[in-house]
RNA sequence: CCAGACGGUCGGACGACCGCUGGCGGUAUGAGAGAAACCAUAUCGCUAGAGGAAAGUCCGGGCUCCACGGGAAUACGGUGCCGGCUAACGGCCGGCGGGGGUGACCCCAGGGAUAGUGCCACAGAAAACAGACCGCCAGCGCAAGGACCCCAGUUCCCCGCCGGCAAGGGCGAAACGGUGCGGCAAGAGCGCACCGCGCCCCUGGCAACAGGGGCGGCAGGGCAAACCCCACCGGGAGCAAGACCGAAUAGGGGCGGCCGGCGGGCCAAACCGGUGCAAGCCGGGGUGGUGACGCAGGGGCAUUUCCGUCCCGUCGCCCGGGUAGGUCGCGUGAGGCGCGCCGCGAGGCGCGUCCCAGAGGAAUGGUCGUCCCCUGCUGAACGGCAGGGACAGAACCCGGCUUACAGGCCGUCUGGCAUU
RNA sequence: UGGGGGAUAGUUUAGCGGUAAAACUCCCGGCUCUGACCCGGGCAUCCUUGGUUCGAAUCCAGGUCCCCCAG
């Protein structure tokens, strides 16, 4: 339990978000959500493709989205949804708080509050 | 001081707050009659937590499973001067030979070309049993022509034939040794000296090889990162190895119950025939039952054909294998650090000391402050502002190689300039 | 994790030790009143760095990128 709210693992998980949910595109991350059927604690994934760069950048650009996540969903919990956080070239380069603004902007973009 | 060569080493520092993973300890709950212990979860505290290349996956090993009676050979792949180090290596160290640099030093796949095959374009006469284009020389011929003032001509040139030669010219990356002297009609290792080359001997060295002497009289062009030959090495697969626990569904085995695509067997009923006065008996019949006997069909025995052989439906119970998933493998090791001894060195031996990451969609982080370094702008020193801080992230472990890398530090040495 | 293959003009491919070839595209010129067609000409660090060789796109080694196969 590396989250309060669950992680995803499994690729069938990602692709079920992907197909099914809704995107919101930032200029820090891209977040996917898929409302679900029971009320339990939110699930949430990390995507970095290979594009980004190498294993360095990956890894930095996934702590970067796992820390602004972790922040956000502390002070206000989610339920019901699975979230996918899609970094990008941006997420290295934005500032701390311009990445949590877009982490919250996307979440109200979906109507998940 | 400047320029350079080689080796080693570091890979920003400190702090605050919020987090993550492992370990240890406490507390609470699960928990059942209770207690202890154990296990799991939550929480609190303490503690540890990426690299010199963790990278590329190019070699070598450990470890695990599989195969295998031993050995050898063939094929395939790899390695290739000599000696040493090492668990081993295609690695490293020390030598040797060759090449480069004024030098410190650097670079080299560096065995075999009289085992064979193949290739050497273009140019050039000729590119590998040598041969002769121009040319040089001797002899013979000399019709015509020329030179020698004219004529003549046993003269010369030119020309032709035959022969000797390989110095010179020219081509080429390379031309069947090089330079010099002698010699000769001209020449030629034809002879001599030196150099090169080959063989033999001696000396030094474990050896590669080096030095010296003698002989040969030049034979044997180059290419083996062309085929190849020789010597040596190599069983295969890889932690998704492998071991253990083990859902749902399907499938396997055992036991018991139930019944069927064709055929035939057996049993029984309707019905038919025969027989008998009749009960009945005999034969046919086959709606039903029975038993898995045969056939068909399907499947297994690596693949295809044939043959052979084994198995076969459905329901219930039990049993074992095993998938998802989980646990282990998993960090005491060719281990780190320090000291001493041996060795030119790679390295070896001894003593002391330390325990030092273990994830699994994958922890080792996020934000901020001070300092350090670099760049740009501004600026009288000082300072101010802005930006940046290399390459790169463990995935079973270890020894190497290769590649990437901002900047800094230490040591040894070389060349030059200046001073004493 | 293990194995195999490739990189040549803007594009797709030849070439396998000795001048780098073809098709299409593009550019220039010609033809035409103009355009097309047609004709002539041009366009190459042979991915990169070293090495072997007289000579390398070709052979060998290191590197970069891409593709494929098996688990």
């Amino acid at each position: 339990m590396s989250l309060p709210p669950e992680r995803l693992k499994r690729r069938p998980e990602f692709r079920l978000v992907a197909a099914k949910g809704r995107k919101a595109p930032m200029p820090g991350l891209v977040l996917q959500a898929l409302a679900r059927t029971d009320d339990g604690a939110a699930r949430i994934g990390f995507t970095v493709t290979k594009k980004v760069g190498n294993a360095v950048i990956r890894n930095r650009t996934r702590r970067r989205l796992k820390e602004a996540a972790r922040l956000w969903l502390a002070e206000h919990p989610a339920a019901g949804v699975d979230l996918v956080l899609i970094g990008r070239d941006g997420t290295r380069k934005r500032s701390f708080g311009a990445l949590k603004d877009d982490f919250c902007r996307a979440l109200a973009k979906m109507g998940v509050t």
